[in-house]
DNA sequence: TGTATAACTAACCATTTGGTTAATCTATTC
DNA sequence: GAATAGATTAACCAAATGGTTAGTTATACA
């Protein structure tokens, strides 16, 4: 039998559901009602473990961040050598997307509306973490492997290849008129495409 | 003297006023009382002029493709040799993008809110014309002047590493530690950046 | 100049929504 | 098995919000 003051069933029904809502409505597009009937519960339920609305959201997007950043540090911190950490960086990073599809649309929106909480979400966490990866870049150019790059540049050209078509993927359809099969199709060879582009654009020339 | 029959000042002045602020909170997070505010008339006024919210909304959204799309085509479909035309895309693009810096994530989040509207608003409007330019790539590559590519990956590419920067601005300048200045530098080195970036990956390797 | 019509305002209404309260249920503990 | 504390519910509340209405002002036009 479960004891009471273990079981945690109640509150992370009401994280589930607060996520799956927050993530596609935002927080301003959120019913609290509509997330308690989603985790089969009071209304007041949600109070009773989160105090408010705004506390509710915080937790679900602080959950996000603590979900999502880790994998992403371990992606961009892998013992690879270059170009094949930027395959398994572009293979794995899409397939995270795709697990959680509303993510970097929800992030980006409550941003905007809210650049503050981001200071106060990030500072204390261990957040992106650059570093290695730069300088793995530099390395690379200095032992002339690849052009010239700013690593900074490199790295938002990467991650912004991968997350695009993800986030705009109704947008991606109707215009190149795909069909949801063509679309995952696409995807897919994208995980080829993307690193073949990437590492054609810096291995160094053969001039 | 103005003549009532023909000033489209009030109308117009709420299309503004709605635009700043639809764009920025989105349709839910929006208030019918901030917009009047906003345009300095009364609440009633909206509704004298735009029946309901939805009906604001769904004007203001056209309105955002109406201005948008047609730039955007020009920018596609300018008579230039390949490689100049991406570098004359990326410059622009991205200016237009610095114009309308909360338009792209107005839009993503519109469209997972509501993906039927898309359809509706892209339908009967000249949507994106991306023949001509999907034209020109295979040219280029049957001429030999490129690497075979997919000229829908190409053309997602170049736009990806456009819009990413400018959506992720605030978080951006978090992670990579920047100032308002840096980034605003950093675009702008982008700007070349990208265009030598692509033309690097697709050009003729001398092989 | 008077009248019809468009532009505008203030007050009001109904509904939605986040949040609270008081009472009830459940289960652990002594 | 009664006491205690945590979990849950139904009913309720106040504020916010989209929308309406009835009346007023301004303007064109005959």
């Amino acid at each position: 039998m479960l004891q009471k003051k273990i079981d945690k069933g109640t509150e992370q029904r009401i994280l589930q559901s607060a996520k799956k809502i927050f993530h596609k409505k935002g927080l301003g597009g959120s019913r609290m009602q509509e997330i308690a009937d989603n985790a089969g519960i009071n209304k007041a339920m949600l109070h009773y473990y989160f105090r408010s609305k705004d506390k509710l959201f915080d937790a679900v997007f602080e959950d996000a961040l603590k979900d999502f950043l880790p994998k992403v540090n371990e992606l961009l911190n892998a013992e690879l050598p270059l170009f094949e950490k930027i395959e398994h960086f572009v293979e794995n990073y899409i397939s995270i997307l795709l697990e959680n599809i509303y993510l970097p649309s929800f992030i980006i929106y409550e941003i905007n509306q809210n650049p503050e909480k981001l200071t106060s979400l990030l500072k204390n966490k261990k957040d992106l973490h650059t570093e290695i990866f730069k300088r793995q870049i530099n390395d690379a150019v200095k032992k002339k492997l690849i052009d010239p790059i700013d690593p900074v540049q490199l790295i938002i050209n990467m991650i912004a290849m991968c997350i695009f078509p993800v986030i705009w993927k109704p947008i991606i359809m109707k215009i190149f008129g795909m069909s949801e099969k063509a679309f995952i199709e696409f995807i897919k060879l994208r995980k080829k495409e993307i690193p073949r582009f990437i590492i054609n654009s810096i291995k160094k020339s053969v001039k």
